[in-house]
DNA sequence: ACGATATTTCTAGGATGATCGAAATATGGA
DNA sequence: TCCATATTTCGATCATCCTAGAAATATCGT
């Protein structure tokens, strides 16, 4: 289950300091460095991260270069919302809401 | 973490089940049949539940009914998409323009 | 007080997961 | 080809989780 990969605090804190990196990415390296864990366990938990699909590799001469998968992120987000509110919109509503200031189309409504 | 608590195949479908439930809550004895699942089985999963925040508990004479908490799941769901769009406005915009048909305040906007 | 119902707590076995040292694989430069 | 760098795979250990049987607790009706 996609949940069940981000349920970790290692492999969410990968996913947000990919998130934090797109467009770019980061090479697998650099991301263990960043969180202060051995590379072999951090091999471990972009592997799990990729078979959620949350992340793709792309190897980049001697690195592989991770990337967040944002739709899929949004697609996992979206089907817990959905699957939890199934059929009750007044639920749903005061989340989207909160969601406005942080990431509305329009006024930045700071304070 | 709460996220973990809902990670898990079981608890999220009783999760849902509460939540569909709403307002009236649904005793333990009728989760754990709903689902399939032996009482004390779903005791520790709905412990775990209860330990996140995720439901409450309250005594109904012999049942022990357990109700959704809409706001606490709402919480989670904002930390999980805050957390990991962190700054970047563009990458939610589309999850808000998913969400408006599910649970837009105005158009039901179906078809 | 007693028995029946509803639920939890205790306990334990089996499965899964996290961590990491060591070895293996892939790439690039001399 | 040989060595250094970057990453993964293998193997083992330790912890945690899921599951469920059995016993304990709480409530109600008689």
């Amino acid at each position: 289950m996609a949940l069940g990969a981000l349920a970790q605090s290692t492999r969410l804190e990968a996913f947000r300091l990919l998130a934090a990196h797109e467009p770019d990415g980061l090479p697998a390296g650099a991301i263990a460095d960043a969180l202060a864990v051995p590379q072999n366990t951090m091999s471990s938990h972009l592997a799990i991260l990729a078979r959620a699909g949350l992340i793709r590799s792309r190897r980049h001469s001697r690195s592989i270069v991770y990337r967040a998968d944002l739709a899929r992120f949004q697609q996992v987000a979206l089907f817990l919302i959905k699957d939890c509110c199934g059929g009750r919109p007044e639920l749903c509503t005061p989340l989207i809401a909160d969601l406005q200031p942080c990431c509305g189309p329009k006024e930045p409504a700071d304070v």
